[in-house]
DNA sequence: TCGACCCCCGAAATCGATTTCAGATGCTCC
DNA sequence: GGAGCATCTGAAATCGATTTCGGGGGTCGA
């Protein structure tokens, strides 16, 4: 591989000037001409780990986010992927499966790559960025606010959406609405339920909404079990309001083994549904702007790359059909 | 940022001999102790950078899909990341878009960050690899095979899986099954089409193969309008195949527009149909094993990163319905 | 003609780790 | 006690780019 030396030997000038070249700054037009052209023949390409080193930053950013499989973080990782590709930076995927420790794990090697940012999902309120602040990384957090430690963030309107779901429901004819919701400590699981209970307390005063709201794991696994038991209870739903894609996923495939489905039976659900062309199923979706999230957020951290100093800010963004 | 001479300098002795600690060779107990405590103090997290610099190489490999949104291509992604993760790797992901020029820029800056290896989708037969061949970065390719040059590849059986998937349409009483495959210049779609070429000759010697196979661009639009020309045909076949999972979304679409629908009119696809739990759909599906396809490749660049000189290899996986 | 100034350019220091080479130390065994 | 050997340690070179600092040469105005 030639070096920024090689290329000055060839052209005759010292590797400052190959540098500066490349830099575009404070060159004659004839050794820009010289170097241009030699660099061209040796297919000089820079270092950039040797750049990295120098500069002490990296044109490298972290993604970490839960699962990769789940669809709203795919679209939101492509989101992300555009704005950091046309930036000329290069994106790591991380998979935290919700671990604080595995989490933890890829911190440190933000830090040790010496990154220029981190995109985090956090997997709790309380995870430790003292790392990352102690170099100044630049941090933005989507999907999820962190109470604990002030980053920029970008995140959904949870509540609205929470209750213009519900309350859409309701106007379609349930006379009772439960909810399955996330678990207790994300953030997103309290802010929708709390937005579909303002709903409940409206239509259903006389009903306690405890004993019609779940919590499960954001899992098809886990809104299949919840819907399970809520239809089990003595007096079951007549419509559900679920909080994430994956557990109505579940939820649907509960309703169906039981001979139930929307529109009869009436769901809501948080987020879209993968692949929804593959039949009208009757819920009521809705949608997230996914990739706009992960552009935002990616658009955002950019911003603090190139030193933006201003306060620090949530991006609140509406879902698509408030 | 503490380094290496700070630790040093912090346990009385010199930057070699930290270096040898955490190298893990020739340090006496003693020193090894004082070492990993100063270290611990500091809080001392070794540069990667520099690593990378002194070493020539980084721990970091680069994934190149066409989309990471294909949910084909997540969830060999997941495969990779499992795998890279657990010897240490960082992942770099890049959508290609099938786009040769996004594939070529994504290949230098694999260069440029001297990556220790590159997992590749090609989007054809004719991409150049010569650069990282200097510089003998590991390559793998997945799903597609490349001829113009030579590296280790992970891929199905296609040809199997294609005459698999027809045959059972027609043991399902199926009279003429059709065809939509991919873009002429991807291998995969020829393979798949012509492992369908075969069974359609059994079956139904009398017919033109030809006019029952349609070239789309394996995405969703593509599918459902190849599944639009052959239903408007003359002779309209009363099953299909589709050659990959979003064509197949595709395909449905058009087929449930027309109140036609598996199983009565029978359809089988390549891969799976994305969130099938959302319906039983009648669709007979060629799984994939799309995270161990995943796996595999990172296997075996991992053990290409480490030195292997064994001849070069094609895994071919079997579809797990084979 | 001389100073002031600006523009280009190169030598050398720098980033933080690894590794070679050579020196110091301690041990065994005759 | 001393030769021979193994073990441990540190100084210094190295990876490849960036950037400071200062020198050389040209222009302009007085």
């Amino acid at each position: 591989m030639a070096t920024i030396h090689d290329v000055a030997a060839r052209a005759g000038v010292s590797a400052a000037t190959v540098s500066r070249v490349f830099a575009g700054s404070g060159v004659s037009q004839d050794k820009v001409r010289v170097v241009l052209a030699a660099a061209e023949e040796m297919g000089y390409t820079p270092n950039r780990t040797a750049r990295a080193l120098r500069l002490q930053t990296s044109t490298v950013i972290a993604l970490i986010v839960v699962d990769i499989e789940n669809p709203f973080f795919t679209s939101l990782a492509r989101g992300v992927e555009d704005v950091t590709r046309a930036a000329g930076y290069s994106l790591v995927l991380c998979n935290s499966d919700d671990d604080p420790v595995r989490e933890g794990s890829y911190l440190d090697v933000a830090v040790s790559e010496r990154m220029a940012g981190v995109i985090l999902v956090p997997t709790s309120d309380r995870c430790d960025l003292s790392r990352l602040a102690d170099r100044r990384t630049a941090i933005v957090t989507v999907d999820r606010a962190l109470h604990s430690h002030p980053v920029d963030a970008v995140v959904v309107d949870n509540v609205a959406g929470g209750r213009s779901a519900t309350a859409r429901l309701y106007e379609r004819g349930a006379s009772r609405v439960a909810c399955i919701t996330g678990p207790r400590d994300a953030d997103t699981a309290e802010l929708r339920s709390a937005g579909w209970r303002q709903e409940f307390r409206r239509f259903s005063p006389t009903a306690d909404p405890d004993a019609y709201l779940e919590h499960a794991d954001y899992r098809v696994d886990g809104g299949r079990a919840a819907m399970a038991r809520l239809l089990d209870a003595a007096e079951p739903p007549d419509a559900v309001f679920v909080a994430n894609n994956l557990m109505a996923v579940g939820a649907l495939a509960e309703l169906r083994s039981r001979g139930l489905a929307p529109p009869s039976f009436g769901m809501a659900a948080y987020g879209d549904l993968p692949y929804m062309p593959l039949g009208p199923s009757g819920v009521d979706v809705i949608p997230m702007p996914t990739r706009l999230i992960g552009a935002t957020a990616a658009t955002v951290l950019l911003e603090r790359i190139k030193g933006s100093a201003d306060p620090l800010r949530t991006v609140v963004l509406r879902n698509e059909s408030d």
